[in-house]
RNA sequence: GCCGGUGUGGCGGAACUGGUAGACGCGCCGGACUCAAAAUCCGGUUCUGGCAACAGAGUGUGGGUUCGAUUCCCUCCACCGGCACCA
């Protein structure tokens, strides 16, 4: 064994050692229990980020642990290979998309193989790959054949100096990134799944994931949207026919409160009006552009204007305007809203500005302002009537809407009724005279996969004159894309490439044209998981192995995919199920989701308002004598840089830390034990270079301390009669507890404490920081430990087995060397199975009890673990220190918890 | 605005089921080794008072339940995340 700890050598020698036996390649056992462990795969960005070495770390922890545990467990990895920063770094450097992409992955996977991940690369896929790409075409025609798939026109951003269309990212400030161009709306033929057929299974089915986070499922929800109200119709006249206006409403009860119906400037009744009233036309003009980005239309003022047109109350028969307003959204409900300004604070706005009646048709309880707690309700109430001035209830005076339950009034035959009797109420009479009824309403909307750009999954359609679109017959699948172009950013290269867009329709045989766009990325990534599963199977997405593996166990994955990328999957999964491919509806089983890697920020900023950022490693940080932070500054010039907190690392504040050069320096397995310890893995992790500094000295004497053991002689030999590691309970251990000293059975002791938590650590509870502060502690006991006794040496054998088995999912290089060095040369510690505590050891003749006098701690006592109560309330009470505070004082109650305390109450 | 989460030493964090608050690590202070430094080892490190034994205070704020509360309940405050003219 060598004296020094040499990571690159050590690190080295583990992987080929595993290399060689195709450790990590796993097939399908039907008799041993399965576990599919997977973490999110990468987009090949270039390198490695500390997000990745940290999410892959989480992953091969528990990959490691469930082998040792028995699992016949698969990890596989690939690679989320397009995507538009392909395409960008492609316009930059004049290289194709797809070299750039092969040329990043082969350092990647370079890099994950120098971090010892048990990955079964024999099963590695890549989206831009036609063998997988194929099977998202394959799906797409089968979705099309059934009607999951299918063509309406969609809004995009359109870039009118590069006409080409431009992705939510590519929008800065309402202006085209490249060309600085006012970015308008435009509407294209596009395609959509239909996601909402599945809406409220993906709904109902969150409550049967409870290995999800619940924050991951409130999410998930209220991205789905459902609510629960009632549709209501507006007939009117139009052209001497009778027509509907149709809206949705959560507040039927406020009906009689209609003072105005509002539709959006996109809704064809706004169109039908503009088109006599210029003025009308121009301000629809004006709501449509703009970004289609929701979150800065959030933050416009309302606005509207009237139409000349009129709707008739489907109830009191009145004559109600209709208005255009820019705060109605097309793409939610009916894309027309009506006008309740007594109880909607929207539509109360709108009423003031536009003079427009507010009529009450809610009590406010107690005839005053109600404030939130004076409603007679039948529901909680809902919210938002904060003015706190007390005033007349007469509406005109009120400044903001009372938007809470309550009960009808002014409301002819509904008075009186509370809010659901109202809803009940008011739906039936709409039921019955055909002008509305209850509804459920999504906000989850279709997913639109059509992107009109160049890297990414041809979709397989051909658009021919003759015969429309016609989708492209399975044999002649995959639609491949060329990969030797590269875009120059006006538009998708695709349709400036004839070879690719020139065809012959499949139906007539005619001159045709190719679908040049490409799919959402969010497709590939949908079903990844299945396909590791049946990875190589030129003749099928899937087989019969995606039903041994599947689900996935273990999902791990930051949190900024907690909507889209794990509701994609959960649909298309359902999807592939209800097709017949799979026999699972939801993929993943549990969701661990990490937190984010963050770093110090230095910044300084210049006399002309611009700033420059330092990365922290060339900051000397200034403390006082406690260790506080008092100041920073550069060492280059000394001078005092700004410290503005922690963020997620990134470019641009240029406070990144390259894993690689860590890598080098530490070593992998220190890089690993730095990372699980410095935080539970759901949390933030703060970045310092103190503390991987500190993973690596913990290695060092780890290393040493095996070293000094070995050194002293053989250490399997010191074994020979005595316990062995995790010897089994029905085993005779041949060192009996009542032939060894306190000292040695209180090591043993720690050792298998240590090993019963760190076991439920890991394998329940998945926080790591605790279990390798609980393998610390036990390296501090063992340095405590001199014995060099045959018991004492095999005492010290055992827990640093123990220690290196526990280490071993954690820090698997150096494990696998220690154990050679403790005598197990050439066995593969990955094949051991994971130890178990011995009982035997466990065992305490004494234990310590912790008294407290009035819940004040105030002593401590010894006593036999089989005391009865009655024993142990006597030696609290004899404690000298607890006869200090309890002397001359009446004792009224002792409380005795088994094992722990004595509460003396006087 | 709605939904969810989090507040513990100088810092990251621990205390899992109501039972010894601060494990473990970083940092800092002191010591040993060294000509010296690095590395390593030993000791200390919540605050206040005390040489010490020890005592008092202490888990964002204010209250409550309990023999006992970081943990449960209520109030308020701060921060983080998600959603949002969603009708």
């Amino acid at each position: 064994m060598q004296e020094r700890y040499e990571p690159a050598v050590v690190e080295a020698q583990a992987q080929a050692f595993w290399d060689e036996r195709k450790a990590f390649a796993v097939t399908e056992d039907p008799n041993k229990p399965k576990y599919y462990c997977l973490s999110m795969f990468p987009y090949p960005s270039g390198r490695l980020h500390m997000g990745h070495v940290r999410n892959y770390t989480i992953g091969d922890v528990i990959t490691r642990f469930m082998r040792m545990q028995g699992y016949n467990v698969l990890q596989p990895m690939g690679w989320d290979a397009f995507g538009l920063p392909a395409e960008n770094a492609a316009m930059q450097n004049n290289v194709p998309p797809a070299k750039w992409t092969y040329d990043n992955i082969a350092y990647m996977k370079s890099q994950l193989k120098s971090l010892g991940f048990a990955i079964d690369w024999d099963r590695e896929v890549a989206t831009c790959d036609p063998r997988y790409y194929r099977w998202n075409q394959w799906l797409f025609l089968r979705m099309l054949e059934r009607g999951i798939a299918y063509k309406k026109t969609g809004v995009v951003n359109w870039d009118p100096v590069d006409q080409t269309v431009l992705a939510n990212e590519q929008v800065i400030d309402g202006k085209g990134w490249r060309t600085g161009a006012i970015v308008e709306k435009r509407e294209i033929p596009m395609y959509y799944l239909r996601i909402t057929d599945y809406a409220q299974d993906l709904l109902d089915s969150l409550d049967q994931l409870p290995g999800w986070p619940e924050r991951v499922r409130t999410m998930q929800a209220n991205w789905i949207g459902r609510s629960e109200g009632v549709r209501v119709s507006f007939p009117y006249e139009l052209d001497g026919e009778r027509r509907l206006l149709n809206v949705f409403t959560t507040r039927a009860d406020t009906l009689m409160g209609v003072t105005f119906c509002a539709v959006a400037a996109e809704h064809p009744l706004a169109s039908y009006a503009a088109r006599s009233n210029p003025a009308l036309a121009a301000f629809i003009e004006e709501c449509k552009h703009g970004t289609a980005m929701e979150a800065e239309l959030a933050v416009m003022e309302k606005k509207g204007m009237p139409t000349d047109l009129f709707v008739t109350h489907p109830i009191t028969g009145a004559r109600v305007p209709v208005w255009v307003g820019n705060y109605v959204l097309m793409t939610y409900g009916e894309g027309a809203v009506m006008g309740v300004p007594a109880h909607d604070e929207r539509d109360f706005h709108f009423a003031k500005k536009y003079g427009l009646p507010i009529i009450q048709v809610i009590d406010t309880g107690s005839g005053l302002w109600a404030l939130g707690s004076s409603q007679s309700t039948d529901d909680p109430p809902l919210a938002s009537a904060r003015s706190p001035k007390p005033s007349s209830p007469i509406p005109d005076e009120w400044d903001v809407a009372f938007e809470s339950h309550g009960v009808c009034v002014n409301s002819g035959k509904y008075d009186g009724l509370g809010y659901r009797e109202a809803v009940d109420a008011i739906a039936a009479d709409l039921r019955a005279s055909g002008l509305g009824d209850k509804q459920v309403q999504w906000r989850l909307r279709d997913w639109g996969i059509s992107r009109q750009r160049y890297w990414g999954c041809p979709i397989p359609l051909i658009h021919c004159p003759k015969c429309g679109d016609v989708p492209v017959p399975d044999e002649d699948l995959p639609v491949a894309l060329p990969e030797g172009l590269v875009p120059d950013g006006s538009g998708n290269p695709l349709a400036k490439t004839p070879s690719f867009l020139d065809c012959r329709c499949p139906k007539c045989g005619g001159a045709a044209k190719r679908e040049t766009d490409t799919m959402d990325t969010f497709v590939d990534s949908s079903w990844y998981f299945l396909r590791f599963a049946s990875a190589n199977n030129d003749q099928a997405m899937v087989d019969e192995r995606a039903n041994y593996w599947m689900p996935v166990d273990q999902y791990i994955g930051g949190i900024e995919h907690a909507i889209l990328h794990l509701l994609y999957s959960r649909f298309w999964t359902r999807v592939m199920r209800d097709i017949g491919l799979v026999s699972v509806k939801e993929p993943f089983e549990n969701l661990l989701t990490q937190g984010m890697v963050l770093n110090d920020i230095y910044s300084r900023r210049s006399p002309d308002g611009r700033v420059q950022y330092f990365n922290p490693v060339d900051v000397e940080v200034e403390l006082d004598s406690k260790g506080s932070r008092v100041g920073a500054r550069l060492k280059r010039d000394g001078q005092p840089v700004e410290w503005e907190g922690m963020r997620t690392m990134s470019k641009s504040k240029n406070n990144g830390v390259d894993p690689q050069q860590l890598v080098s320096e530490y070593g992998a397995d220190s890089v690993r034990l730095f990372m699980m310890f410095k935080s539970p893995p759901e949390d933030t992790l703060e970045w310092s270079d103190d503390g991987v500094e500190g993973a690596a000295r913990f290695m060092r004497r780890l290393w040493r301390v095996v070293y000094e053991h070995v050194r002293a002689g053989d250490g399997s030999q010191a074994t020979a009669d005595s316990p062995k590691a995790g010897c089994a309970p029905t085993e005779a251990c041949s060192l009996s507890s009542a032939d060894l000293t306190d000292a040695q059975r209180a090591l043993r002791r720690a050792a298998h404490a240590t090993l019963a938590k760190v076991t439920d650590d890991i394998g329940r509870r998945r926080v790591f920081n605790t279990a390798i502060a609980a393998v610390m502690e036990l390296m501090n006991t063992l340095s405590k430990f001199e014995d060099d006794s045959a018991a004492g040496r095999a005492i010290v054998q055992e827990t640093l087995e123990l220690i290196v088995q526990m280490l071993s999912p954690i820090v698997p290089h150096a494990s696998q060397a220690l154990w050679e060095a403790l005598g197990h040369a050439g066995d593969p510690l990955i094949d051991r199975p994971w130890p178990k505590p011995d009982p035997a050891a466990l065992v305490q003749d004494t234990i310590e009890i912790v008294v407290q006098v009035n819940g004040k701690l105030r002593g401590r006592v010894n006593v036999p673990a089989e005391a009865t109560d009655d024993i142990v309330r006597e030696a609290a009470l004899q404690d000298a220190n607890v006869q200090k505070w309890t002397e001359g004082k009446q004792i009224r109650k002792v409380i005795v918890v088994k094992g722990k305390l004595v509460n003396v109450v006087v």
